[in-house]
DNA sequence: AGATGCATGTAAATAGTTACATGATTCA
DNA sequence: TGAATCATGTAACTATTTACATGCATCT
């Protein structure tokens, strides 16, 4: 892949699993290449170079998976941000929610449209089954948010107490 | 609430909402007393100092929620390992999937415990709807873990194409 | 010919982690 | 009295974003 392509990958179908900006991935393909961890595979109009991880790179992913544990927090803004939703007027609270609704619906479809295509190869089996949790990963968000939305709208976060 | 607890929060129940290390929460604590965007509320024992929100810190929080878009991006490391599964063998890589699911499972009971607290004032209801999103994920990481062990059990990743 | 999208790169600033550092209180 | 936990702080490093910068290719 090039670097644009990964780009494109990180801001569409990956960008609930990870993200990184152009800025960030040209100066680390770089650094990959450098390690011997990639090589040039191709290259295009426009300067366009597509890499492919060499047999060193699988083996340092491989020491990556075994060796260190996951790292399981989240960073999520948009959920952070509810957490001070109190601090608006319901209305405009109902109003991000529905926002949020909208959004993961959205995300919803175009993830079921790709999710389609039949992969092939190893690689693109492993990324059907991480699209697969962007899936349920979508629809439980837009289920959370007509939830959440419904309950503030039945007065939930201005009851006093 | 003190930098201390703050931590433990988001190493905590926060965990899937937003995350800081003690070395941030602190030098970020003494910007914000700076700005006015906070108080001192008491002191404790060993130097224990819990702050709150003043006016501008509300008013501030306020401007944030209304004038700027969510970012909803993500950054699942634990689910960025999954595009790499294929690398391992397929008895790693259901291993690893046991391990999440088991992980997501402990903390879906731990979350239920502390859902059970019914919460008081507002603030503490706004935390009520993000942990019930929380609850949400745990369960459907668990489910999805699950999922996808079985499908690699049943040679998904290692058929040829 | 002009707009749009492809394609890459770098510098400066901000955000975040890891490691180093210290000391008080509580409990066994 | 020794260990664990509470509690805070800082320095160095690494990661990430924002802004600046350039030019080619394709389509209308």
């Amino acid at each position: 892949m090039s670097g644009y392509e990964l780009a494109k990958l990180f801001d569409g179908e990956l960008r609930n699993v990870w993200t990184a900006k152009h800025s960030q991935i040209y100066p680390e393909l770089a650094r990959l290449l450098d390690d011997g961890l990639i090589r040039q595979s191709a290259s295009g109009p426009r300067r366009r170079r597509t890499y492919s991880i060499t047999a060193a790179g699988k083996a340092a992913l491989r020491a990556w998976l075994i060796e260190s544990e996951p790292d399981r927090s989240y960073r999520h803004e948009a959920m952070l941000r509810v957490l001070f939703l109190w601090l608006l007027e319901p209305g405009q609270a109902e109003a991000y929610l529905r926002q949020e609704e909208e959004f993961h619906r959205a995300q919803l479809a175009v993830l079921k449209e790709v999710q389609r295509i039949r992969p092939s190869g190893p690689a693109q089996r492993a990324q059907h089954l991480a699209r697969e949790w962007g899936l349920r990963l979508e629809k439980a968000l837009a289920d959370w948010s007509a939830w959440a939305r419904k309950r503030i709208a039945d007065g939930y976060l201005d009851s006093p107490d």
